[in-house]
RNA sequence: GUCCCCAUCGUCUAGUCUGGCCCAGGACACCGGCCUUUCACGUCGGCGACGCGGGUUCAAAUCCCGCUGGGGACGCCA
């Protein structure tokens, strides 16, 4: 009788032994059909080579969460995707060693994750996503969740998005144990303080002939890249430097010449990745580029900095987006280089777009600042947030942080894609604002969200001399309270453009809308002259219709302060309902019009 | 192009692991009725899905294989 007792089956004991499900077709037909039973953690440990059953991905969630090296009373547990690493670990430097607190000699994990935005845009809707499900995930298992920020990209992070992002999930109601804002034992959370430290590691590697030093130039590398994807090759670095002698590189290195340090990938061989939802993924070694580690600005690359941040912070379990899976064998393989524990993945899926493409600011309103401003309350943009990929399991729709954090579940996290429907956002936000709020509190949320004297100070100014009374104010300022605004086709033509002009016109503004900082009035203009002039039109004509656009009426407060108050988000959402009213943008002219805007820089 | 991931109504999802309670349940959107001075809310009803083809089985949305489709990755970005 087969091992499910509940019901009179004939088939012989063993018979769940099944391949694991879901995952991985297209190549189980390789080798064992049972994938379990050819991992290596299974071969390495010197255990049977039998398929044996296992609990599929699913019903891991069902497991014991905590079981790294769990300590309780009178039992240890040892996670059973734990491979001792291949090489010996690393020497115990008091720096390079992660933080483990110790109960009568036996490692005490408990579960620790992190959200890690990088500070190179406005605050993201995926980021809040992805943190939510992070914050619960440790929240439930009474463990910790952190924030650090990824700020090693110099060019494009800044210290107004780290605000922006903090303020954001702040708002949303996530909080962390320990992050930059209000620091914790394993500080500094902020990569760029801590270049130091993954110098370090990476002299290590380099020492132990884990990664070597590169000194091809961006341009070879370009055109190696070229050549590579004309000719139909999986695209990677060709290993010249790999060549050069260790002398040659560190002297070539001491003289200042410019170069990159370039992790050592087999070129060989399958590199196996534990991912708690979807079993086990095999990629083979070759797909694998040899990833700079460290740029040559001295700073590290993502994945340096997020391994050696993860083991040193003592994360347990990685639940990041999807687009990480084929990264993963990378930080796989630094882990084993360090000689370090690797912590639990766990790739969700990527929020999409309505046409399925990841989402993406092009196609849909991203920034959390928008819906912040669209007058979505906080908690009901969480709650959605939660039911993305995510169920509860009553199936109940509408539930608080602190209800997901008691009934969450990894296991019910579905796979498939989950678009982000405004449509449905603004039902559950409805709910909230009728079923939630007491008259009081419904007057004082208006208030918080924009009739409070930061907002309603900033629109005074651009109101006070232009109205007679005060009931006039509805009428001339009313779009500043509104989401989007209506506006008459009619109203956005101008001379001397035709429609399809007209249309690039704006979406040269949408586009530079969003390189403009900072926000404020006089870049603003200076930028909105700059395309006048670039478009042929005179800047008072081509004003007109991004005023219409963003106001609703063909007069009204003076443009530049008024996009100032309005923020970056509503002006972008406002000017792509125009845009589209005169017909959306094709992806043919996106690229032309892109090419065209760029080339003047 | 190469590799990887994924696949239930238009959308979010339950059910899939542990095959039979499922000729598939709920929600959003849409359409219609009721309630109502209007609208909204509420309420009742309608429309609407297991991508396709094989296999295993007494039995397949559920397990296996193939195909198709969608997505992601292929940076000195993260």
């Amino acid at each position: 009788m087969c091992s499910d007792g509940r019901r009179r089956c004939l088939r012989p004991a063993g018979s769940r032994c099944r391949p694991r499900t879901r995952s991985g077709r297209s190549r189980s037909g390789r080798s064992c059909p049972h994938r379990i039973g050819r991992s290596s953690s299974t071969s390495r440990a010197g255990s049977t080579s039998r398929c044996r059953p296992r609990e599929t991905p699913r019903a891991a969630g069902r497991f014991d969460e905590t079981r790294r090296a769990v300590y309780t009373p009178g039992r240890l547990s040892v996670n059973p995707h734990y491979r001792p690493a291949t090489l010996r670990p690393v020497r115990p430097l008091g720096r390079l060693r992660a933080p483990q607190p110790f109960v009568r000699g036996v490692p005490i994990v408990t579960v620790r994750t992190r959200i890690a935005p990088s500070p190179t845009g406005d605050p993201h809707v995926g980021t809040a996503y992805v943190a939510l499900f992070n914050y619960c995930f440790a929240r439930q298992h009474g463990g910790q969740f952190l924030l650090r920020i990824e700020d090693t990209d110099q060019v494009r992070s800044t210290r107004e998005s780290e605000d922006a992002i903090l303020k954001s999930l702040k708002w949303l109601g996530l909080t962390w144990d320990e992050g930059p804002d209000i620091g914790g034992p394993h500080g500094p959370y902020r990569q760029s303080e801590r270049s130091a430290i993954y110098r370090e590691h990476c002299d290590l590697l380099l020492e132990r002939g884990h990664a070597f030093r590169c000194f091809c130039t961006p341009q070879r590398l370009d055109e190696l890249r070229k050549v590579q994807q004309s000719g139909g090759q999986t695209a990677g670095y060709d290993g010249l430097c790999r060549g050069l002698s260790v002398a040659e590189a560190q002297s070539r290195a001491l003289e200042g010449e410019s170069h990159v340090v370039r992790m050592v990938v087999p070129r060989t061989g399958t590199c196996t990745i534990n991912d708690r939802l979807r079993g086990t993924i095999e990629i083979d070694w070759v797909q694998v580029d040899m990833q700079v580690l460290l740029k040559s600005d001295g700073l590290p690359t993502y994945h340096l900095a997020n391994v050696v941040d993860d083991h040193l912070m003592g994360i347990t379990h990685v639940l990041r987006g999807e687009e990480w899976i084929s990264s993963a064998p990378k930080h796989v393989l630094l882990y084993s280089y360090f000689g370090w524990e690797m912590p639990e993945l766990c790739h969700l899926p990527l929020l999409r777009n309505p046409d399925k493409s990841k989402l993406s600011k092009r196609k849909n309103p991203t920034s959390i600042v928008y819906y912040e401003r669209m007058g979505y309350l906080a908690e009901a943009l969480l709650n959605y947030l939660g039911m993305m990929a995510w169920s509860m399991p009553d199936e109940r729709e509408k539930f608080s942080l602190d209800e997901m954090v008691k009934a969450f579940d990894l296991s019910r996290v579905s796979l498939g894609g989950p678009v982000f429907d405004q449509a449905k956002l603004s039902w559950l936000n409805a709910r909230y604002l009728r079923e939630n709020l007491t008259p009081e509190q419904f007057v004082e949320r208006v208030r918080t969200w924009a009739l409070n004297t930061e907002y309603l100070g900033a629109v005074v100014p651009l109101v006070q001399s232009r109205i007679e009374r005060l009931s006039d104010l509805g009428g001339l300022a009313g779009f500043f309270l509104q989401g989007t605004v209506e506006f008459r086709v009619e109203d956005l033509v101008i001379k001397g453009l035709d429609q399809e002009g007209l249309r690039r016109a704006l979406q040269f503004t949408a586009w530079r809308l969003d390189e403009v900082t900072p926000f404020k009035s006089e870049p603003l203009g200076l930028a909105l002259r700059q395309l006048a002039e670039l478009c042929g039109v005179k800047a008072k004509d081509f004003l007109r219709p991004i005023f219409v656009a963003l106001t609703g009426k063909p007069v009204s407060t003076p443009l530049f302060e008024t996009m100032t108050v309005l923020g970056r988000d509503l002006c972008r959402a406002r000017l792509r309902l125009a845009i589209e009213a005169l017909g959306p943008m094709t992806a043919k002219e996106e690229k032309k019009w892109r090419k065209e805007l760029d080339g003047v820089g």
